[in-house]
DNA sequence: GGATTATAAATCGTATCCGATCTAATCGGA
DNA sequence: TCCGATTAGATCGGATACGATTTATAATCC
């Protein structure tokens, strides 16, 4: 990844590391979100996932994946254990037996409208500029997967 | 779509989610990284490891897991494989021999030499932002790990 | 000095990610 | 219509993350 042009002596810094910056503020929001999550008994993935799966009722597996950039392999059991959990319903479709059909439970859509994570817009300690980096590291995010897949 | 949602309801949406939108440019990078790191047989954390490594000869595996927010758990592992792959040197530390001393072969800084994801800065399409993302990013790492610290 | 405590790394079990492959179901062209 | 190609999920193996525990060494206290 890019770094500062600057690269005296030994190593690159990891400091001007873009990658590194995302990749360690995702452990840190997986560790913020630990203790909260705990409480209810579930993991950090899973959580996003049931998020995701709140926006609509119905979604097949692969849309889904293309919400969150998953796939079947990392998806099925994560939602398999959902399941487990009952706090969605896995179905195969009767019209394309395929796909499977997935929804909330009334239980895991309770959980979801809890809000859990609020608490932590202050931690993050951007104030207004919440928003804007929100939807800057999307962009970066949108940019890499299609620079990615562009020269496949 | 043939069925109608029957919930509509209250989901909340993944895109207000900042810890997804760093989660998934992470998923980002891995995967922009991965074709640059297969040509030299690394993995993306095993590459940010020997970057954070270059910085400085002798480091522990202790103060190494502070740079990079990672412990002993995470890293034995992984820094074993450059071992073995005769990228980096581990021995016991004389005067203390709790500690494991770590150094970059020859080969390990010739591979860290390269620049192996210049040609990312690019593709990121943050042009002359990307210097204040990556400082916005790491402040919002510093702010939830001292957040997620402070109540423990 | 010997026992207790603290520290550094390693180990273990669980849960992601991801490439590769497999299976089942659907589609499509001759 | 038939059969090969495509598609959607699931499965499998390797590599992280991470809490909890273990082992080995060092520091501290009485």
């Amino acid at each position: 990844m890019a770094r500062s042009p600057k690269s005296a002596g030994k190593g690159r810094k990891l400091s001007n590391f873009l990658c590194f910056a995302i990749y360690s503020a995702n452990l840190a929001f997986g560790r913020a979100y630990k203790p909260l999550l705990d409480k209810v008994g579930l993991t950090y993935t899973q959580y996003i996932a049931l998020v995701a799966l709140s926006d609509e009722d119905e979604q097949t597996v692969g849309t889904l994946g293309e919400k969150l950039f998953l796939e079947s392999n990392t998806l099925t059991p994560i939602l398999k254990k959902l399941e487990q959990m009952a706090l969605i319903k896995r179905h195969r479709d009767p019209a394309d037996e395929r796909q499977v059909r997935l929804s909330l439970t009334p239980a895991g859509r309770k959980l979801i409208e809890q809000d859990l994570g609020g608490s932590l817009r202050e931690a993050t300690g951007l104030g207004d500029d919440f928003a804007v980096v929100q939807k800057t590291v999307s962009r970066l995010r949108d940019n890499l997967l299609r620079a990615t897949k562009a020269d496949d």
